[in-house]
DNA sequence: CCAAAGATGAAAATGATTGTCATTTTTATT
DNA sequence: AATAAAAATGACAATCATTTTCATCTTTGG
């Protein structure tokens, strides 16, 4: 079957484990790198992504975070940094079935996930094997692959999985 | 970097080889063993899935070529029907970037794409040691999975390929 | 401090997809 | 063929994530 409906559970939270906490200055020479003025806003959306245990947010999350910190923000202001931080590399997004895109700070290496359908638990993985296909295929087909997607979707076998 | 942006040629048509073409009953009893009832309009729609070149088409595209038979249909029946197809697995669902949802009719074996990002070009590829990983990953993390996506983005070296 | 250049937030716009519901069509059964 | 129940259709409104617009602030280099 392809991916026609929402994880059902996902609202759930995730059972990543919390990734290393940068620091603010950390937060500060990114936003330089990526040639975009330092406002407070921007830190503390950097700050949401940065924020465990949940981290694959949508922009709303984002929004909802931040918003404790900064009630006046905009949802344009969060979208458009979002946008920027994954036209920077600084993010990557995440596309589950229908449901809106996930963010998530590219701190740890280059992975994939495996989303339960039924809980909503994402599970990270990693595979050379797959991405050397992957460098393969291009080849083959003689196109440069810039990206590529991954995402396997599924039940965990989990006791606590719902229902 | 990710999937932040549509392929920007995508209204191009594909390249991909005219598929095998279906009679009329064989539509009707693809509807049957849905339990569906068998209209013209979806006899149509069906037939619009089944028509070359292209072959990974939109509900617009759908919608526009099945206007042509059927002047008064609606974008509704059009989505309704599509969503069912790939319910019962009819058709598979392709999420190109953030361009709308494109199906295809499951007349060839399973496979993935390469899309070109700057023309729109689709490929079509299969990789059995993909495949095998996918059944190990979803063995290692003690998983079921039902379904993957997996797509590859870049840049076709194709001298007819737009600017 | 000052003046671009850039960023922000409120509000409206967009666009794909879905929901509602009155009307029509299909299909199994007389 | 007539009929009745179930299902499908199409017009239209609604949803909802995301983007655009634009007038008003902020940031930052000089
Ligand atoms: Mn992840
Ligand atoms: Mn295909
Ligand atoms: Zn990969
Ligand atoms: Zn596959």
């Amino acid at each position: 079957m392809e991916i026609t409906e929402l994880p059902k559970g996902y609202t759930k939270d995730e059972l990543i484990q919390p990734q290393t906490k940068l620091s603010e200055s950390n937060l500060k020479s990114m936003l330089r790198s990526m040639n975009l003025k330092v406002t407070n806003q921007r830190l503390s959306i950097l700050k949401a992504l940065n924020k465990g245990p949940k981290t694959h947010v949508t922009a709303k999350d984002v929004f909802e975070r931040v918003s404790a910190e900064y009630p006046n923000i905009g949802f344009a202001t969060v979208y458009r940094f979002l946008k920027e931080t994954s036209r920077f590399g600084i993010t990557s997004e995440l596309r589950i079935g229908y449901a809106p895109t996930r963010y998530e700070l590219k701190v740890r290496e280059h992975h994939h996930h495996i989303v339960c359908t039924k809980c909503g638990k994402i599970v990270e993985f990693q595979n050379e094997i797959i991405e050397d296909q992957i460098k393969k295929v291009g080849k083959d087909h003689n196109f440069s692959i810039e990206h590529h997607i991954f995402e396997l979707y599924g039940f965990c076998n989990n006791p606590n999985c719902c229902k």
